[in-house]
DNA sequence: GTCTGTTCTCAGGAAGTTCTAAAGTGGGCT
DNA sequence: AGCCCACTTTAGAACTTCCTGAGAACAGAC
């Protein structure tokens, strides 16, 4: 595909500003030892407004935890030395409160992840989109209240569009509309950039889990669909803008 | 690309500028191991007031910035030693703080491509615009925050003419106006140098690709475009310069 | 195992864009 | 006035981008 701009960029008031404009950053230990993927998920949340540290070990994680003192943690059950379930234990133990965000591979088995998901944790499959990534960890920080800003909310609206990140459930005008996971994961990412265009290649890069082999074309099918579902209800909210990318707007005010 | 020698000068106040007119210049690392690509490159930015240095490989790009500490680099995926995508994580890791856009081929394969425009990152393909590339830069730095003056709007306006770069939306009296993407970039380009009178061959080396082969009819034809687009509201404001070019001006005061 | 929903690829066609070429218009010089 | 030349406008051919339907591949539920 040809050339895209990148004109994103997080909603003017942000889960990370109180009212008063005062920044509140927060931070998050990012625990793996594939460093191609830490540098992934370090750069995301980086850029949408957390402070990020890396560890490559468990060791590591528990050592800079003590100083770095993170909000929440997003950690590989499969570590080198220790695994993410015995660091969290660790930690836990060292009376750190903190919020854990486990990533493990598909076909860990179930009942190693059940259980750890109760104290209000959470985790991703590897491979993940990060879209998926950062909504998990918004969520895991709203539960375990770090943040109590009102900015910080469930629910995405935009028009009569109204997405509920608790319930995955999504209105157009009061109707519930049934999304496949990865319509959902786009239309919030729409959302999220409500007004700006986004170019095929950010929504890719965005929405789609990063292991994604295939071309920008599967963008083009999802828009689709999602028109299928969202705008058969006028007015139409998903505009193409030709040669740049995708937009969700209101009709134009004249 | 035809030759036409480089007239254009920024507006008196522009992103460069704090509002007590203090001049704060961005850095600006260009990495090309085609000379005549980085040369194009370096002209371009410090006529519109970066401040440019040049690197020719991934070694000496890394070099030069840890000393020249840009704010923003241009960076060709393919270089002689690293690539492109190499020397960005060896610049984070050493915790340069600096956003980059990425130069590619058109046929580079997408998995390439993919992941670019995750931290604030963009790419552009060769072969680009002048003014596309210095476009995207700016948003680039408007992103990355390294410049927080209310000059740095996204929103260019000239008389009753408004032009958007985040929705890409342009409109005349506060009427929608729908143009073609090459019509958008032209349109940009007498905005920026409004008042200012711009040759056809200007033109032709800032908002057309600079392997363009045709001639300068063309801008011609695409003047016209939008003309019949932008100026069907009274008064005209695309006025000719015969013998010389084109301006865009409100009609004068007496 | 089958069934169902989801993801992804591909290909044809529709729509929009770019560019060339040629005909039309008008300024201003002699 | 008459002419030249610069510019304007239009038409249309070539091309690009986008939309959508059909179906293969896969996954999870039962």
């Amino acid at each position: 595909m040809s050339t895209s701009v990148l004109t994103q960029k997080e909603p003017t008031m942000n889960s990370q500003m109180t009212k008063d404009n005062e920044v509140k950053i927060q931070r998050v230990l990012v625990v793996d030892d594939e460093k191609s993927i830490s540098e992934l998920i370090t750069t995301s949340l980086r850029f949408v407004g957390f402070e990020v540290r890396t560890a490559a070990s468990g060791a590591e994680a528990l050592r800079v935890a003590e100083e770095f003192k993170p909000h929440a943690l997003i950690l590989d059950v499969m570590l080198p030395d220790l695994d993410g379930f015995e660091v969290c234990r660790q930690l836990r133990a060292d009376g750190q409160d903190v919020g854990v965000l486990f990533l493990t591979a598909k076909d860990t088995t179930e009942d190693k992840i059940k259980g750890l998901t109760l104290g209000g944790d959470d985790y991703v499959t590897k491979p993940f989109s990060l879209e998926e990534l950062v909504a998990r960890l918004r969520a895991l920080l709203r539960r375990t209240g770090v943040v109590e800003s009102a900015a910080n909310e469930e629910i995405i609206r935009f028009a009569d569009l109204e997405l509920n990140e608790a319930t995955h459930e999504v209105r157009r005008a009061g109707n519930l509309i049934d999304l496949s996971p990865t319509e959902f994961i786009l239309l919030r990412y729409l959302m999220i950039n409500a007004d700006r265009v986004v170019s095929k290649s950010q929504i890719l890069d965005h929405v789609w889990q990063y292991d994604f082999r295939g071309d920008a074309g599967i963008v083009e099918t999802y828009i689709s669909y999602l028109r299928k579902k969202i705008d058969i209800t006028e007015p139409p909210l998903i505009h193409t803008v030709r040669g740049v990318g995708y937009r969700l707007r209101l009709p134009a005010k004249n």
